[in-house]
DNA sequence: CCGACAACCTGTGAGC
DNA sequence: TGCTCACAGGTTGTCG
């Protein structure tokens, strides 16, 4: 489900709700998810206080303290990962792997296809090898039309599978990747360093808008739960052109092609992208 | 270093 | 209706 704006999203209605919190305690359903889940996670968290919901790229981070040992919570979502508050005893389903017990409520985790990450960072410990390999925040003021140009000497590979790499920029999935291309007018197709200083400008601008706007979107509908729900994919109002393959480009008429890169669905109009 | 690809899982929808 | 196949928003590890 979530690239960055999900889990921004999914951040702002966890806050609120868990700040200040004190968990009693973890239920742990599953042995592993992408990685084994922490075997010790209800002792770590008893008595732990959140004292901030923070988010890195998609990683959530709860930070605690006041238990056996302060750290952080981090938990990725993964492709199919969400989190919703449900009442104290309420029966989990096949898919809630994870419970977190606060005094009136639960957190509970759901994944069916077990890509999401639970993982408990110790305070001084070492940052978590999955996180100390994390790019520059897209929303961040460093993250610029010349850095990225200058960050994408040398890639020959097509701009939009670079975009997606976390090393370099976190938080751009599939959908935000070929939506900001869009609004750049770049083909998600074109080599990475044959792109001018210029256009990289206008892309980092777009991928700002695009995120933003679909965070506005996410945002305005959390109520008591904490995530999207997806389903088709956006939880943005629309798309330009993800999953909108032979359908009419909303700016010039043609038609939205789809095309694979990476094994994956990248979607883009042809005569307003170059 | 870079890029392409398989792998990790389950659910869903299309097509037969 | 029921089966099979392709595909799905992420990320890592491997190989060339």
């Amino acid at each position: 489900m979530p690239e960055l704006p999900e889990v921004e999203v999914c951040r702002r209605g966890l806050q609120p709700e868990v700040l200040g919190e004190r968990m009693l305690g973890a239920i742990v359903r599953a042995p592993r998810l992408r990685l084994p889940l922490p075997a010790t996670l209800g002792d770590t968290l008893a008595g732990q206080q959140v004292v901030a919901v923070r988010r890195r790229g998609k990683y959530l981070l709860l930070d605690c303290r006041g238990g056996v040992e302060d750290g952080a919570l981090i938990i990725h979502l993964g492709m199919s990962g969400s989190l919703r508050f449900v009442a104290t005893g309420a029966p989990p389903g096949n898919h809630d792997h994870v419970d977190l017990l606060f005094a009136r409520q639960v957190l509970r985790l759901a994944d069916p296809r077990r890509f999401g990450v639970v993982i408990w960072q110790p305070v001084g410990a070492p940052l978590h090898p999955l996180l100390a390999v994390l790019g520059v925040e897209p929303l961040a003021d460093e993250f610029t039309g010349d850095w990225l140009f200058a960050a994408t000497r040398g890639r020959t590979a097509p701009i939009k599978p670079v975009l997606m790499d976390s090393h370099l920029v976190v938080g751009i999935g599939n959908i935000y990747a070929a939506e900001s291309l869009f609004r750049a007018g770049i083909s998600p197709l074109r080599a990475a360093n044959r792109i001018s200083r210029e256009r990289y400008r206008r892309l980092v601008a777009a991928i700002r808008e695009t995120l933003a706007d679909a965070i506005a979107a996410g945002g305005s509908s959390i109520r008591d739960y904490v995530h999207s729900d997806g389903g088709a994919g956006c939880f943005q109002v629309d798309c330009a052109v993800y999953g909108r393959a032979g359908e009419p480009c909303r700016r010039c008429g043609g038609v939205v092609r789809q095309v694979r890169q990476g094994g994956r669905s990248t979607f883009h109009c042809p005569s307003c992208q170059h």
